[in-house]
DNA sequence: TTCCTCAATCGAAGCGCTTCGACAAGCTTC
DNA sequence: GAAGCTTGTCGAAGCGCTTCGATTGAGGAA
């Protein structure tokens, strides 16, 4: 089963190199100086061998396991192709910096996070779909664990906090339909339980959008099974014909809106305006493509990675990070 | 930042029960008979000073890290929500037996089994997505790290493999529309691109669908945006108008072909029928609801990490285990 | 009683690595 | 040319755990 050598270690690339293992050991991480003719030596000697340190071993003598865990949460309801989308971001940028990444899922909740501290199995962590109040927080506080959350909680103090900048998201949806000439318009977001649950993006996009606009603008959540999101088209247009510009920020119902649209007989693009929040695919798979606001989760990720890698070298990491939101026009 | 204490040791636990460190881990091993009493004494300690042992530690003394691996492939193409469904089936089955999951991207290929398995930082490993020509699969052999694969690759000789049984789930579609009296059969299938590569589950859902079709069965790749989508569906027609049942294995593309088909003027449920190789959500979010094949990710994760444990443990397992494709009908 | 066995526990030896202090050379600097 | 720096290297001491004898005392067999 094994294959040959059953292991290579430090003293081996030592012996082989003609060095202490010390020294191997300082020209793999640089932290003295070694002349160049050595390390070069240390360096075939690697090679030859296929050396890679032992990861236990590394961790225990030095404190750090090279490796960060990341928590998803795998519940329903959130948008799956996005947080994959974040997950191979973070594990991406994570192996630029030389660490690998632990997968947790929020079921664990705030035992889980005790339990990779204690063991010191990680580094540090990276939260994702940080609700507003979220129990994780403060057994994150607590522990003191490094690490960087993907979105707001109520009391961000002492954390570092990464996300979309969601109110802008809300407020330049309605710039958009504004500049269209469309006066009364309404946001169309995802279904009840998620505000209830007080998931902070959906609230920063409804204060977004209401914001700047004025009067003439509306908030609706819906479901997204079709029948809901027919129905609810039909009576955001009967409560108020004069409803000429929608944004929808909920994946799932994009098709569903546009189809509801058109049994009413508006014209998207000419006497009716639609904006999306969401993944690129959502936006160009309907007809016509519609403009939108992409939720940049690999640059969220890559931020929340390098973000937490400054940490754990301590150096400092601004608390609080909104990335713009960027609309695509199509 | 850190935490009082600063990392409970097991010398500590020891002390506070009175007795020999390695009794403490004699009884948390239970490689010892242990009398019940120090047992008792010793698991109060653990619980009082919320000890968790040092992984790094642990992974040293004993060559075991208590963490596996998994490869996703996060490349284009895949249907992301059955791939975080794997994912996140796979770290909650894990846990059940102790284990924490390391998240790898595809993109290491075969230099990241080799790194992995040489720095031991796992103690086996499952692939996801094998294609029938993997460059990874000659590594993963000689490595001899413990493994599970999803898929089967060409040569699957001495792999433990497991997958959904896609010969039996295009059979399934097959039969089901000749059961509804189809004459004329079309399996509408990934891009081209995915049969290029030879994917394997698309080319045995092929196999399966020709099988036992007799004369009559076609299989037509498509991509999944709007527009090749219906120009492929009128071309099916046109080419062969008494098409009448068409088995959709792109779950992207299933929206499309139902306009398609409603443009085309076929009543699907009545003079023609339809079933989809995908995800629940997608055959329900259509109207009518269309029949479907899942492709059980969870059980399948599930299977893949039990295998993995047990081949750990040194037990057997079956070289390859096909999962029987269920057809829900709506 | 004496000898042997067995269950329960202890102490010590590593696992492979990092890191600290020491120490030779080879430089300056006066 | 002695004193003081650097620079490059080495050896040894752990990091916290598992595991392998060794040891102790109690119970049974003889």
């Amino acid at each position: 089963m094994a294959g040959p050598g059953r292991g290579v270690t430090i003293a081996d690339v030592a012996a082989r190199a003609g060095v202490a293992a010390s020294t191997v050991s300082y020209v793999l991480s640089g932290k003295r100086s070694i002349s160049p003719e050595t390390a070069d030596r240390v360096m075939h000697a690697v090679a030859d061998l296929g050396y890679h340190p032992h990861a236990g071993a590394r961790s225990l003598a030095s404190r750090r396991a090279g490796v960060v865990a990341m928590m998803l949460p795998l519940r329903d309801g959130m948008h799956l192709p996005v947080l994959m989308q974040f997950a191979s971001g973070a594990v991406t940028e994570a192996r630029c910096h030389d660490q690998d990444v632990l997968l947790m899922t929020a079921d664990e909740g705030p035992a889980g996070l005790a339990r990779v501290a204690a063991s010191a199995i990680v580094d540090g962590l990276i939260l994702m779909d940080v609700e507003v109040r979220d129990p994780r927080v403060e057994t994150l506080r607590r522990l003191g664990l490094p690490s960087v959350l993907i979105g707001f909680p109520a009391d961000a103090a002492g954390l570092t906090c990464v996300d979309l900048d969601f109110t802008a998201a809300g407020r330049v949806c309605a710039e958009y339909l504004r500049e269209r000439g469309c006066g009364d318009i309404a946001l169309l977001g995802a279904s009840e339980a998620v505000y209830a649950r007080r998931t902070g993006f959906a609230e920063r996009v409804r204060e977004g959008f209401l914001g700047r606009s004025g009067p003439g603008a509306t908030v609706q959540p819906c479901p997204d099974d079709p029948v809901s999101v027919q129905r609810t088209v039909k009576e955001l247009l009967a409560a108020n014909p004069a409803l000429n510009g929608i944004a929808v920020h909920n994946e799932p119902a994009v098709g569903h809106v546009m189809h509801a649209l058109a049994d009413a007989g508006k014209l998207v693009g000419e006497d009716f305006h639609v904006v999306v929040i969401g993944p690129d695919e959502v936006a160009e798979r309907v007809h016509p493509q519609l403009p939108s606001v992409l939720v940049p989760a690999e640059t969220l990720a890559e931020t929340a990675v390098r973000h937490l890698m400054r940490k754990l070298d301590g150096l400092d990491v601004p608390d609080s990070t909104l990335v713009e939101p960027q609309l695509t026009i199509r």
